[in-house]
DNA sequence: AGCACGCCGACT
DNA sequence: GTCGGCGTGCTC
């Protein structure tokens, strides 16, 4: 039966693993929720906080069914259109429930239904004097000096004025305010005064001038840059003048980092360069001020905003740039849950916006690069460093030719203790944390491993324990052999410890200093380790990638890379170029001041080409060289990947639910695709659980998604679902 | 996911 | 006798 009157149903996206979104009907005491805004309904049996995704004249859903909207959280929207339509592109590409996308990313208050009536934060200005003529003469010190910093700061919170003066500011504001000299005006209002310039920027060199020229020249509208800049060339300087022409222009700039880049002295760099309202998402935020970040950045009182993958997310109120720094960083993919790359989602998110999005890296991506050189990314190159410094030199040592020991040949101690000697510090790459990385009885074979994930255990010595770096599990050293008794339990392999207490003895007139998770475990070591490291004095550091991202080491002049040998004869077809990165990465930390720095790299294999080509020509011709081996492999970038994995508590059942689904699978299928699987991850146990996969692969990115639905629909049927967990990567990095 | 219903085993 | 194990069903 027809309705009298029109009638609305409210579609609405629930924080629930179920597709799609669901209808309800509007309360009849209040207006009609608009997109974007939250509501509370009931759900099941519970009570959810839902977002408005869209209205609609009828549902397909038995009126008897429909529940109505029990209230309306918002009344204007909490999400623009924009935003919206990001966040379904988003869960419509990665195949993950749009309730559950929008969840991961709102601050955690908002996802709760608390109300965003956050008070906008007061700040001071000075007031328009109402007669000119009659200015009040100032004879306090104290409110002279909250003039003048008004005067140069223009607007700021009465906190920071106390902490400029280093006194409570408080009773001199009110004193001033009476007389009329200063207002105070919510943050929102103050922002339409633009930001400012703060500190002159540097004077660009031919080739940064160049980019920026480029840059500048852009029309208009959507346009993805890719600045090529090798480390030391600038990059940041180059970023930093085009975000000063956007906000010249009163517009907000986003700017994703990887987490390891978002510190305190980045942070620093651009409040130093901007007199701009700028707002970091960090994960040392408390709820209540990453709300008000979210707040700010959405009202427009912030002017930059700098954040890691998730503030892809961020609403902007008047969005005029996003940046991307170090974009190869695999950081930017989420690793479960809503597996989206940033980098793509912030791609797409420009488009949207017609806004430039400008992606910069030393070692770009392949995937970025090979769009650079096929004309979709018009690309930048920084190619020199600045000043006087120049790009340390690459050497191999062979290591069949030397003895080592704990990892480290005879040869690489000499070059060790000569940079000591010349008073300059040395820093040791090694990516393995932990004492070793296997524990083996050489009476009988046994070999200590975690039983959740079968895979051998790490011997840590400090403190002693055993550990399974692939899950939780931590067991006690033991010291006999369980299985046989004996004595002769023996650590094999290498890790940072290893490496760093025989340094120790080496060296023991120098710090040792070990940067790896854990050693930088408690708050604040880190921050200790880099003091003693900006100190200047000669030590060893010996580090894991950890070392290899962001920092900079002007005192480095020896660079060692233990082990580049794993990254050359892997399974995972993006292990050369990831070798080719953090070896870049880490080549670049030495030598960025005026002393030449060089990089000793061991290896048993010092003629392979990869490793040749890196050394001789730079990551820039290796990654071409990469792209072209891609290309014939039939790889991505050249191809696209999307990974179905299966979980359980059996070893059978995940290929079992696989096979099936494959078999559904193949009459949907079109002709361009291409299967391999259904197999056991490689890493077929992880913490008690069996894995295993099934992954398609397309020449066409579109291929996969017209899939989409049919593969969802078939995980959903499958006669096993109950027993498996399933889910999709799309563009996966990770297939183990 | 989250929650409830429902039908079988070892405990105060 | 019941407390609680987790298989199964459902969510506009």
């Amino acid at each position: 039966m027809k309705r009298a009157s029109p009638q609305f149903v409210v579609q609405v996206a629930v924080p629930s693993p179920l597709r799609g979104t669901f209808d309800y009907l509007p309360s009849p005491e209040h207006a009609l929720p608009k997109p974007g805004c939250r509501v509370k309904v009931s759900f099941g049996r519970q009570q959810l906080t839902g977002l408005v995704t869209g209205l609609a004249a009828e549902s397909e859903v038995p009126a008897e069914k429909l529940r109505p909207v029990l209230a309306i959280l918002d009344d204007e929207p909490l999400l623009d259109e924009h935003l919206l339509t990001l966040y379904r592109w988003a869960s419509n590409y990665y195949l993950f429930p749009l309730g559950m996308a929008l969840q991961t990313s709102l601050p955690k208050q908002l996802r709760e239904g608390k109300a965003c009536t956050l008070a906008t934060p007061m700040v001071w200005q000075l007031a328009k004097p109402a007669d000119p003529e009659s200015q009040p003469k100032i004879r306090s010190k104290h409110h002279r000096q909250i003039l003048d910093l008004l005067g140069s700061y223009q607007t700021l919170t009465g906190k920071e004025l106390s902490a400029l003066l280093n006194k409570p500011a408080r009773a001199t504001l009110l004193s001033l305010q009476e007389k009329g000299l200063v207002e105070q005006v919510p943050m929102a209002a103050a922002a339409a005064t633009a930001a400012q310039v703060a500190e002159q920027p540097l004077i660009p060199d031919a080739e940064q001038a160049s980019a920026l020229a480029t840059l500048r020249a852009a029309k208009p509208g959507f346009h993805c840059f890719l600045l090529e800049g090798i480390t030391g060339s600038g990059k940041t300087e180059v970023y930093l003048q085009l975000i000063q022409d956007v906000l010249a222009k009163g517009r907000q700039v986003l700017v994703l980092v990887p987490e390891i880049n978002l510190t305190p002295q980045t942070i620093e760099r651009f409040s130093r360069r901007f007199r701009a309202r700028i707002v970091a998402f960090h994960s040392g935020l408390t709820e209540k001020q990453r709300l008000q970040g979210w707040l700010e950045a959405r009202d427009g009182s912030a002017h930059i905003i700098i954040g890691t993958r998730s503030a892809v997310f961020t609403p902007l109120a008047n969005p005029g740039l996003i940046v991307i720094d170090e974009e190869h960083d695999d950081s930017y993919k989420q690793q479960d849950g809503f597996r989206y790359s940033a980098r793509d989602v912030a791609i797409y998110r420009a488009s949207l916006l017609k806004i430039p999005v400008l992606l910069g890296s030393a070692t770009p991506s392949l995937e970025s690069l090979h769009n650079a050189l096929s004309g979709r990314f018009q690309l930048l190159s920084l190619t020199k460093r600045a000043g006087n410094a120049n790009l340390p030199t690459i050497r191999m040592l062979d290591l069949k030719l030397q003895k080592t020991q704990a990892g480290i040949s005879e040869l690489l101690l000499a070059e060790i203790a000569a940079t000591l000697s010349a008073n300059q510090q040395v820093l040791v790459f090694l990516n393995r944390r932990g004492f070793a990385p296997v524990l083996l009885c050489r009476d009988c074979g046994w070999i200590a491993h975690c039983d959740r994930c079968e895979r051998s255990f790490t011997l840590h010595q400090h403190p002693k324990v055993l550990r399974c770096h692939h899950c939780d599990a931590q067991r006690p050293v033991p010291r006999h052999c369980p299985a046989c008794n004996g004595t002769s339990l023996e650590a094999i392999g290498l890790g940072t410890e290893r490496s760093s207490s025989y340094l120790a003895e080496q060296f023991p007139d120098f710090p040792v200093l070990r940067i790896d998770r854990d050693s930088t475990r408690i708050a604040g070591k880190l921050d200790a380790l880099m003091a003693t490291i900006h100190s200047g004095i000669p030590c060893i550091l010996v580090g894991t990638q950890m070392l290899a991202k962001g920092h900079h080491f002007p005192r480095v002049s020896l660079v060692a890379v233990l082990d580049a040998d794993s990254g050359l004869f892997s399974a995972d077809f993006r292990a050369q170029e990831n070798l080719g990165q953090l070896l870049t990465q880490v080549a670049g930390r030495a030598g960025r001041s005026d002393t030449p720095g060089h990089v000793l790299v061991q290896t048993y294999h010092p003629n392979h080409p990869a490793l040749q080509q890196l050394s001789a020509h730079g990551y820039g011709s290796f990654a071409r060289q990469l792209l072209q081996e891609r290309m014939q492999g039939r790889l991505p970038p050249f191809v696209h990947f999307m990974l179905v994995r299966a979980e359980a508590n059996k070893p059978q059942l995940p290929l079992d639910f696989l096979r099936e689904l494959a078999e559904q699978l193949q009459k949907e299928a079109p002709r361009e695709l291409r299967w391999f699987g259904p197999m056991p991850s490689p890493f077929l146990k992880k913490a008690g659980v069996f894995r295993a996969q099934l992954v398609l692969q397309a020449p066409k990115r579109s291929i996969l998604q017209k899939l989409g639905p049919a593969l969802l629909k078939l995980l959903e049927t499958n006669s096993m679902a109950r027993k498996v967990r399933a889910l999709v990567d799309v563009d996966p990095i990770d297939f183990s």
